[in-house]
DNA sequence: GTATAGTCACTTTG
DNA sequence: CCAAAGTGACTATA
């Protein structure tokens, strides 16, 4: 091989040529990519809004040219500055209107055909019986009103490799994945939820939600075909449908192991090898971590049995390619994941290089194709690895890990859940000496208020009084996911007489997670999960002992360091949750019920629970959400911590603190 | 009731 | 335009 080669070997990892487009007229051409560069009068990427593909910014190759400006378009503004027994009265029409907006919204963004003419004939019911018939929805079935599928750009065909990303640049292209993967969830959760009241059924709304995505352009990553990592997904990003993976551009294939870039479109005319998904369909796949033994596709019949010998085709010869290339291959591993709507969770183990190949007699007695590859080094420690190391660590802690817990249960048996202590760094044991509690103190006139609860005994519904709190809709999911965030959300509270079940009742209900408070040399303490938790489930509360603005003041003369809730409720991240004007233009934030600016502090010298010890983020993976439950004084909320994204368990959990310059990290009343 | 096998409707891509 | 790549929701069975 070495007296004949064909292409230009480019050596491209881990040092490849730093010029773009320097290669021979035969060689196979990844040109680097670099990240855009912003000035440095300029804000930084993260904020500047709204984001404008075409502008003139220095390097414009780096673009996310799917996205159209209404992604990172000011929400409606206007909406929030609406005050509350104005225009939004619970009794009011425009609560339901907020509601019902989206809802309608939604239904024409998902019209189309129903899937099976058949399941209408079943609905036709027995002359006998006095079924309600399901009133076919216009929408779904003439066709006249369904909307022509908008062609979609296909992908391109450009092979690039992301080069010399700044800190900047990590942080903005992770705000843009984030945002993306937000909307999927939202639209995912609301095709649901519209499904199971239309149908009383599920359906396949990790489809549907990226079928919309498509076709408003907001998929990631089909400008170029990128080789190596993709800007703003981390090794041990967990992701739960194959489609997510098409959105965010981190597995092209929604069915196929192994995505590619076609010979025909390749600069070289030889197919090339991007990612692989190893998720346990071939029986001959050896699965080390480190070193992996991969099969290739084909050959299989319906059952997934191996039926005929596989050929060098396809994927097949674009991993044999790859390997040629010593091209690095991204690898998604897919485990069956209890807890996941799907059954299955997928995690990004970071890249791999193909080192032999080979063709084989699998196990079935038909030929296969296998890939041996090796993990780069230098990476993250693998997600996979992480998920397995915490499944252990759940059950036998100290067995796993006999030195570093220093009390397997801050909490003294208080919250649900023990919270870990963990530090193997020094001697410090701080965080067992203070008073834990599990929800905050207010003070008792906190109390005072009225709070009328509903007398749905039998079970909360959609028209409950607390459901008309919430503008008309609860704001949990069936699995007590926020599905959208809210100025405040009213639980079913004390005063009310459903039961503890109530879909209304998350976040009273405590910590459901493996909590672990660790030292860290970075950032002092931490907090991170032995559990996976998913995108808006709810983590923990905030608490502390409340102090109203005058003790506040009194105590910030002392030089005590206070929480002020009022740095999160600017912050507004629980606007972030839900939020889908990227999708509807026309989106209205959630203005109802909304809060007066809050003056009460926090005060956690004394007493506090696990959330102080959270970091700090600007681009943060846990969010404060307002809730009220046990008492009805809009003044004062608890603050409710919620997921804004899958967490992968031992990541570290932050927060955005909204805090001023003097916050330097995150807040450490500890010294 | 709870694992598991089979069936069905899906989609994107080269 | 089509074949081929699995998945997720469901349903029947052990």
């Amino acid at each position: 091989m070495a007296s004949v080669v064909p292409f230009l070997d480019l050596n491209l990892f881990p040092d490849p040529p730093a010029a773009t487009g320097a290669t021979s007229s035969a060689g196979l051409l990844i040109p680097k990519l670099e990240p855009k560069v912003e000035p440095l009068d300029e804000p930084t990427p993260a904020q500047t809004q709204p984001h404008q593909p075409n502008s003139s910014s220095p390097n414009p190759r780096l673009c996310f040219n799917s996205l159209p400006d209404s992604f990172f378009s000011e929400l409606n503004s206007n909406s929030a500055d609406s005050v509350q027994g104005t225009d939004n009265s619970p009794d009011g029409k425009n609560v339901y209107s907020e509601f019902h907006r989206i809802s309608e919204l939604f239904r024409t963004a998902f019209a189309k055909p129903m899937q099976k003419q058949e399941r209408v004939e079943v609905a036709v019911p027995d002359p006998d019986s006095k079924a309600i018939v399901p009133v076919p929805d216009e929408n779904t079935t003439s066709a006249a009103v369904v909307p022509a599928r908008r062609k979609c750009k296909p992908r391109s065909s450009e092979l690039v490799r992301v080069m010399n990303m700044g800190a900047d640049d990590h942080r903005y292209f992770r705000d843009v994945v984030r945002k993306t993967r937000m909307v999927y969830n939202s639209l995912r959760v609301f095709a649901v939820a519209e499904e199971e009241k239309r149908f009383g059924r599920r359906c396949r709304a990790d489809l549907k939600a990226a079928a919309v995505m498509k076709e408003r352009g907001l998929w990631l990553n089909r400008d170029r075909r990128i080789v190596g990592s993709i800007p703003g997904v981390f090794v041990g990003d967990l992701f739960f449908f194959r489609m997510e993976l098409c959105v965010v551009g981190l597995h092209g294939q929604a069915q196929a192991g192994i995505d590619y870039l076609g010979a025909t479109h390749s600069s070289n005319g030889e197919p090339i090898a991007t990612s692989i998904i190893v998720s346990g369909g071939y029986e001959d796949d050896d699965d080390q971590g480190d070193v992996l033994i991969y099969t290739g596709h084909g050959g299989q019949d319906k059952n997934s049995r191996q039926c005929v010998h596989q050929k060098l085709e396809g994927g097949n010869l674009a991993l044999e390619r790859s390997m040629h290339y010593g091209i690095e291959v991204r690898v998604i591993r897919g485990f069956k994941y209890q807890g996941s709507a799907s059954g299955k969770v997928y995690v990004y183990d970071g890249l791999y290089r193909v080192i032999d190949s080979w063709f084989d007699v699998g196990k079935s007695g038909f030929g296969v194709y296998k890939y041996k590859l090796i993990r780069i080094e230098n990476q993250p420690l693998m997600g996979s690895v992480t998920l397995k190391f915490a499944l252990t660590l759940r059950t036998t802690p100290l067995s796993v890990r006999p030195l570093g817990y220093a009390s397997l249960d801050i909490s003294m048996k208080k919250e649900n859940i023990p919270v870990f202590l963990f530090n193997d760094i020094d001697a410090n044991h701080e965080p067992m000496y203070y008073q834990y509690i599990v929800t905050a103190i207010f003070p008792p006139f906190a109390y005072h208020e009225e709070n009328k609860g509903c007398d749905c005994v039998a079970g909360c519904m959609d028209d409950c009084p607390c459901a008309r709190k919430n503008g008309g809709e609860f704001a949990y999911d069936q699995n007590g996911i926020l599905v959208r965030g809210k100025p405040v959300i009213f639980e079913c509270g004390t005063h009310c007489r459903c039961l503890a079940s109530c879909r209304n009742r998350v976040s009273q209900k405590g910590v459901r997670n493996r909590l672990e408070v660790f030292r860290s040399n970075e950032t002092g303490w931490g907090v991170r999960s032995l559990d996976l938790i998913q995108a808006g489930a709810f983590i923990c509360e905030y608490a502390g002992v409340v102090l109203t603005k005058e003790q506040a003041q009194i105590f910030a003369m002392n030089g005590d360091s206070l929480v002020y809730p009022s740095r999160f409720a600017e912050t507004e991240r629980w606007a972030e949750w839900g939020d889908l004007s990227p999708i509807f233009t026309d989106y209205v934030r959630p203005a109802y019920p909304s809060i007066p600016s809050l003056g009460f502090a926090m005060d956690v010298s004394r007493m506090r629970n696990v959330a102080c010890y959270m970091s700090h983020s600007s681009s943060p993976n846990v969010m404060v959400q307002f809730v009220l439950y046990d008492h009805n004084n809009l003044l004062y909320p608890h603050l409710m911590l919620f997921a804004m994204e899958n967490i992968p368990p031992l990541r570290e959990l932050s927060l955005d603190y909204g805090m001023a310059d003097e916050w330097t990290g995150k807040l450490r009343i500890c010294a």
